[in-house]
DNA sequence: GGTTTGCATGGAT
DNA sequence: TATCCATGCAAAC
């Protein structure tokens, strides 16, 4: 884009240029000066001040090395940092700082240069300075009549909200930032209409682009501050208001000429400046080299404002992300923050939640709630409109981005992927990039060294992954995935960040995504009981229930399908010799299933005995699977150190993948919610599948199903105060025994009698036969040992608190956590009329082999007291005795 | 009934 | 301890 003027861009130089004409500084307008040879070698040598402005105003002294800086132009305007205590300090010295800052993000020609009307010029040094020195003051806070301090809700709250959103001139930017400045509201509107007319901008950019610092300053350091003489070139010239419209919020920037933001490109003498090739050391705003990135002419991240963000809002972008962003164009990219999407934030609500640094740093100030519409550019081009806004909170405010759900979408992104927000110069865009998780750098999010940051490269919608990877965001898929996640972030050292403020939360990556297409059916489908735990039984209908008070684990994952006799089996791997071992489909299997364990085939009950499958059933097997999940189990079994990763929730994953869906097979499909149910079983496990989906019981259901449920949830939650209690007396006596009244098992080690426990049939057993609404089929009995003890005014609530912390550990923690959340979809999904009661089937398996069966029964508050609207849930695990394999 | 909205809560830092 | 922020949740729609 070659200028039509023929003579060097420099004014004090007015030599002709030559037909390739040399490429100075970066003017407001997008465009490079262009020099004449002379002019531009000067100029790549840095000496550009030295030889043009040696006696323009704006020369100062390093405080530290005292060396003599020119601070009045925009050529100048990285060569130096202001300091806190007033003054300036060279690169050099700055960098040898604690806090190296290049420049702040807010430059301080920003102040110098910005033409004001004199009455305005009346800002005092003092609050200059507090503004720079203080809080987090990105660039945009930077002493510009265009700059607003932050936390200063006081000021924004007194200046009323007007935002000329048709002309996308935030007038509120103005007029806040004005207040803030003690500027009295006459000068605000004053000044506003100055700027709507777009003759402040005129004059800021002619002074700019000429690279002069075009301001009668004294010679005196300081004494600029104190006396922001503005040229004439307010009246001077018209403006070229091409900036400053097509990002509103932007305009303090763009209206300061841009150079608050990059103005790296200032120099861009020894490489030429192209926004794309953005250097990868980024994290300092200084480069690798030790040379401040001015001199590569790369566009940096506003150091300032960076440093004052957490670090995981650190933007880290690569090259490529920068080339997706900017695409062709000459735009001068600047990263201003990156963030992990949570679930909130991926999630239906359309709700983005902004780090409140980075919101108030790179956002245009709200004052009102309300907020304003933002426009936001993804990286394809495409324009979204959001809307960005705050909610008083803690007498803070959380700023968010709502309605960006669209855009998300659009962008195919999910809990764990990186936004990335950027600014384009000098269109003042803002730009919404963003990362799959997959491409998250390896380091940690917290880390704040950040050494292996450009471990990624993808950046975008070119770079999508397949969708199908994807992990469901529903709500089943949520539930499973935070399960799995508990397997995702362990193995790996990478720590809880962003998405994993609650420990419960846990943050996803797409590979782990993959792994994560986890129903909560399925998830159900393998929990287990707790090792050495003996289950109490209840009998319902004259089948026998056992119930465990300890969370259930995750049982072996396997495969179904149907033999040449068109029998239901399942094939599961030996955790030993990884072959794979048919079973029963009714087997029930623990967590960790070895040959030992295949007691109903003793040919195959060694590891040592051949596998009945052949490579190609094998292949035919795994083949209706996730490809990802049959990579990975036949890379388990040819690499037996894997054999650890299927453990666990491994296994747990595994079995997510083969069982997602159309993923699923066939024979498992079958059988989807509760695989040990046969078809057409209208238990109430089956007819009240945990999708909440079919019938469900009333509230005032006094089926047996529901009277026992009734009952054994008082029971229960009797028995767990006892216990709760007995343990705090047995804490206080020291290893006194306990005196239960109630057979109960206080701990693993602790098994009581119990008439029905270990040694089940092999065989499957009716788990439970009654169901329907109307169904009135009588208890024959409940053996519970506790019936009659019913404490009616017994408070739901405590469950949790009372739950036994289980071996299972986070597992379990997270399949009951998942389990509440289910819950409250149910209650949610039913009107309140509606019985809340849902037996989520659980599988149990015995510690030593045997396999069980249990049924969580869960009952909601209401369930048992109808008049009180307990907010939590409650969780009753009564199983059924069934049948072990083998 | 579902969805949206605005605030509250509490874990994480 | 203060602050941040992810999420819950209830009122409003």
């Amino acid at each position: 884009m070659s200028s039509p003027l023929k003579i060097c861009f420099n004014k004090e130089c007015k030599e002709l240029k030559s037909e390739r004409p040399k490429k100075g500084w970066l003017l407001r307008g997008g465009e490079l000066a262009e020099l004449c040879d002379r002019c531009g070698s000067i100029y790549d040598e840095g000496r550009f001040c030295d030889t043009f402005h040696l006696n323009a105003s704006g020369w100062r002294c390093c405080e530290t090395c005292g060396k003599r800086v020119h601070c009045g132009c925009i050529i100048s305007i990285n060569t130096f940092t202001l300091l806190d205590a007033g003054g300036i300090e060279c690169m050099t010295c700055a960098r040898k700082n604690v806090v190296p800052l290049p420049n702040p993000s807010w430059p301080p020609s920003l102040f110098y240069q910005t033409p004001l009307p004199d009455r305005l010029k009346d800002l005092s040094v003092k609050s200059w300075t507090q503004l720079a020195g203080s809080g987090p003051v990105p660039w945009r806070q930077a002493p510009s009549l265009f700059n607003s301090p932050i936390n200063q809700p006081e000021l924004h709250q007194r200046v009323p909200y007007d935002v000329d959103l048709s002309s996308g001139i935030d007038r509120l930017n103005v007029a806040e930032r004005l207040s803030a400045s003690s500027l009295d509201k006459k000068k605000i509107e004053d000044f506003s209409e100055r700027l709507m007319n777009g003759t402040l901008k005129g004059g800021s950019r002619n002074t700019l682009e000429n690279g002069n610092a075009g301001i009668k300053c004294e010679e005196q350091p300081g004494s600029c501050r104190n006396k922001a003489q503005l040229s004439s070139s307010l009246k001077d010239e018209p403006s070229t208001p091409h900036f400053g419209l097509a990002v509103p919020y932007a305009c303090p920037n763009e209206i300061n000429g841009q150079i608050g933001v990059s103005g790296t490109h200032l120099r861009p003498a020894l490489q030429p400046p192209l926004a794309k090739s953005f250097h990868g050391n980024v994290q300092n705003g200084v480069d690798s080299s030790g040379e401040p990135q001015i001199r590569n002419g790369r566009p940096r991240v506003e150091a300032r404002g960076r440093n004052q963000l957490l670090p995981r809002y650190w933007p880290r972008f690569t090259d490529q992300d920068l080339q997706h962003i900017s695409g062709d164009s000459n735009s001068v990219i600047t990263p201003l923050f990156e963030k992990m999407l949570s679930a909130s934030d991926a999630g239906r609500i359309g709700r983005l939640v902004l780090p409140k640094k980075c919101a108030e740093a790179y956002f245009p100030p709200i004052s009102q709630p309300e907020g304003l519409p933002l426009k936001v550019q993804d990286s394809k081009g495409k324009e979204w409109i959001f809307q960005f806004r705050f909610w008083p909170n803690n007498n803070s405010r959380m700023y968010v981005l709502e309605g960006v759900t669209p855009c998300i979408q659009n962008m195919q992104l999910q809990a764990g992927d990186i936004v990335t927000f950027s600014r384009l110069e000098p269109e003042g865009k803002l730009v919404m990039g963003f990362r799959k998780a997959s491409s998250t750098p390896a380091s940690d999010q917290d880390n704040e060294a950040h050494k292996t940051h450009m471990g990624y490269s993808t950046n975008g919608d070119a770079d999508l992954a397949d969708p199908s990877a994807w992990a469901k965001v529903d709500k089943s898929g949520y539930i499973a995935t935070e399960a799995i996640g508990v397997k995702s972030s362990s193995s790996r050292k990478r720590k809880n960040t962003t998405l994993g403020s609650k420990s419960k939360r846990l943050k996803l990556e797409s590979e782990d995504l993959i792994e994560l297409k986890l129903t909560w059916e399925e998830a159900q489908g393998l929990l287990r009981p707790p090792p050495n735990h003996v289950p109490s039984v209840v009998v319902i209908e004259g089948y026998e229930f056992e119930e465990y008070e300890d969370a259930p684990i995750l049982g072996k994952p396997t495969i179904f399908t149907t033999d040449n006799m068109g029998e239901k089996i399942q094939w599961v791997q030996c955790e030993d010799c990884l072959k794979w071992r048919k079973l029963p489909a009714n087997a029930l299997l623990p967590s960790k299933w070895t040959c030992s364990d295949n007691l109903g085939d003793p040919e195959r009950s060694l590891c040592s005995a051949a596998q009945e499958l052949k490579a190609e059933q094998l292949e035919d097997l795994l083949a209706p699977c996730n490809s990802a999940a049959s990579k990975k189990l036949k890379g388990a079994k040819q690499e037996p150190d894997n054999l650890e990763a299927l453990e666990g929730l491994d296994t747990l994953a595994n079995l997510a993948i083969l069982g997602e869906g159309e993923a699923l097979p066939s024979s498992s499909q079958a059988t989807t919610k509760h695989p040990r149910h046969r078809p057409g079983c209208s238990c109430i496990v089956c007819i009240q599948p945990p999708s909440g989906k079919g019938p469900k019981h009333k509230q005032t259901c006094e089926c047996n199903v529901c009277l026992t449920v009734k009952r054994r949830f008082q029971t229960l939650m009797l028995r767990r105060e006892k216990k709760q209690y007995e343990k705090e007396e047995t804490s206080r006596k020291k290893q006194q025994p306990q005196k239960l009244i109630i057979p109960d098992k206080s701990g693993d080690d602790d098994p009581i009698p119990c008439s029905k426990t270990e040694n089940s049939s092999p065989t499957q057993k009716k788990v439970v036969s009654e169901g329907s609404d109307d169904d009135s089929n009588r208890i024959k009995s409940s053996t519970s040992p506790f019936k009659g003890q019913i404490d009616l005014n017994i408070q739901p609530e405590r469950e949790e608190e009372l739950s036994p912390s289980s071996d299972s550990g986070n597992v379990a923690r997270l399949i009951q956590d998942a389990t509440e959340r289910y819950l409250r979809q149910q209650r949610l999904s039913s009107s309140g009329s509606h019985s809340n009661l849902a037996i989520n089937q659980a599988l149990l398996g015995g510690g030593t082999g045997e396999q069980q069966i249990s049924n969580d029964i869960i009952l909601d508050s209401s369930h048992q007291d109808p008049d009180e609207d307990h907010p939590s849930t409650l969780s009753i695990k009564a199983s059924a005795s069934v049948s072990a394999t083998g």
